[in-house]
DNA sequence: AAACAGCACTCATCACTGGCGAGTGCTAAC
DNA sequence: GTTAGCACTCGCCAGTGATGAGTGCTGTTT
């Protein structure tokens, strides 16, 4: 895994790399030579770059351009190159106020910060609500609060509480919600809140859970209980793909928007990211999204005060420019979790 | 504003923009000479759109090139010319399956709805969900519910009922609800809900809801209660626009995706299509989005159970298919309202 | 007068051309 | 090991001319 590289190769590809970020344009040998100073000559960088591209960091797209990264290049860099900027003054007041100012709600505030990440990185800004579908059941109990109104509340085992209002078609009684809480909370120990879903639509569709009244009645109610909050997703600043060089051409750009319009990819993708900790980068392929599409991911996760999970983080090109994203992300996601666990 | 043709004018207008709809490219007298056996020769024809072009319906690109229908042209082809097809029995299947197959709730259905109007129109599908901003206030209610939480039920003089679950900071006594409540009903008798929320941010926002103790608790809470429900808006088929040969230039794209960007407009743009009923037309400027772009929209509104309004409709390029898709949205909004009626 | 054939004219599009310049790999010299 | 020099490649661009679709006008026919 590890690349081994002279001190001098190191330098050259980070030149590269960091040029091609910058113009988007096939970067040559004179180029590197001039611009930073190397006090080597252009023949001199031309050898250094027929090894990089021996070793599979970097490509030439036809004989006489310049030559571009490739995807292990950008790995490369990004795990042993990238100076990280700092985030700067103004850019913590960005966050920070945009935060605050948005009022409504969670669901004003995330969007909100999906929008100050796109502003910012001048890429695409991406938001998941923190969702618990993924903690495990704990208890949930029915409350008769009105002639057809129910409220049900679910604690998972992280301690997190969802109330939901259910309106019904008719009437429960207080020991008919007593039994079916009771019933509910026996079967359901230790599954997660997805699975006991899932195993509520089951039994729903199973005979037993068609003909039987009192248990069809649970079931019917539970699943409204237990039925996720719309997985909230916040994308934005969509059009900002738009200024990248690369991605001006139509046919490149439908891929894209197409491979986004079934969120369910996003989603997909995302989940991933929840399970570890701090910023997380996925280059090219690696995002396994529509592969030929050059795009890369950056996200960090934060959480809530009820421990739940979210997720953002910022999508862009390939050629992005990581040193100055990862940090943004990074102190967005902190800033996201410190706002949230006040309240 | 009724303009005057001789028939045989009306005929040739109507070609022209049927095979610009169809083509997407300038037609030429002699096309519309053969394609429509009019039993005329290109020359008569020519002289007959060499008029149109002075009455403003016909342009030319330049000057060997065909002619281009003006917006003018196709708000007259709507109004009076456009012969709508009916909706086919596959469509019809189409949209009322995808209605009832979609579960999960009022969102889940509405988001389905505007994929489908997407599908079939082949172009963009939005839907706006009722809410009902626009309804006057008549009664609110809360109810303590546990030991931090609140049920707040609101009442429109249409009858709909909007129940909210609140919860709060500290406890707050039975009695002390009913004289919020109380207070509520006395004053905001008569206003809209928008109004009443914008009067409860003023109070808030005012010494005397600062420091009146009561005051300020009571206006925490009714604002939650009174909160627009996030104007749901859905979206779908936004790559479907890059299909159209007449946005494959980024410029143009970049343009468009902006203006939506802002669902702001989006929103603003349709809250105007609320009041009248039956299909409405936009076409071109009279959408007031972003000028050059060529955008028309055609949408209808639908009703719920408690009488609250939505808005679905199909945004496409000015060439758009008017004779089928003003069916498909009529036949949807239609569809749409019988479903949500029943439940 | 309405319809039309004929004609000169305009102009976008396309394929082709040659010049240019950036960039390369190789080699021979330092 | 580094570098200057050189021949070579190839994308890009501007200019060229042929092609063809479409137009407006004019004079003739019915």
């Amino acid at each position: 895994m590890g690349i081994e590289l002279t001190p001098r190769s190191r330098q050259i590809l980070e030149a590269i790399v960091e040029d091609y970020i910058e113009t988007a344009e096939p970067v040559g040998s004179g180029a590197v030579a001039r611009r930073h100073a190397l006090t080597l000559s252009s023949a001199t960088v031309r050898s250094v770059m027929a090894n990089l591209e021996e070793m599979g960091l970097l490509t030439s797209p036809h004989t006489s351009a310049g030559r571009i990264p490739t995807e292990k290049a950008y790995r490369f860099y990004v795990d042993s190159l990238v100076a990280l900027r700092q985030v700067s003054r103004d850019e913590k007041r960005q966050i920070i106020s945009h935060c605050r100012h948005a009022g409504t709600g969670l669901s004003g505030i995330l969007k909100e910060t999906s929008r100050t990440l796109s502003q910012l990185s001048n890429y695409m800004g991406i938001v998941v609500a923190p969702s618990f579908t993924a903690d495990v059941f704990r208890h949930i109990e029915f409350i008769r609060i009105g002639q057809r109104k129910i409220l049900a509340v679910l604690v998972s085992n992280k301690g997190a509480v969802q109330n939901r209002l259910i309106e019904t078609g008719d009437d429960y009684a207080p020991e008919e919600l007593v039994r079916m809480g009771n019933y509910l909370n026996d079967r359901m120990q230790g599954l997660t809140i997805t699975q006991v879903r899932k195993l509520i639509l089951e039994e729903m569709a199973s005979e037993k859970g068609q003909y039987d009244q009192l248990l069809s009645r649970t079931l019917k109610i539970s699943e409204q209980a237990v039925r996720a909050e719309g997985d909230e997703i916040f994308v934005e600043g969509q059009a900002r793909i738009l200024d990248q060089p690369e991605f001006s051409d139509a046919a490149r750009m439908k891929e894209i928007y197409q491979a986004f319009e079934q969120k369910g990819v996003l989603v997909q993708l995302l989940s991933r990211c929840m399970s570890a900790e701090g910023v997380q980068i996925y280059i090219g392929s690696e995002t396994s999204l529509s592969q030929s599409a050059g795009i890369s991911l950056i996200t960090s996760r934060f959480v809530t005060s009820s421990n739940t999970v979210g997720m953002l983080g910022v999508i862009g090109p390939t050629r992005m420019g990581y040193s100055s994203v990862i940090p943004i992300v990074d102190y967005t996601a902190r800033m996201i979790s410190k706002l949230l666990s006040e309240v």
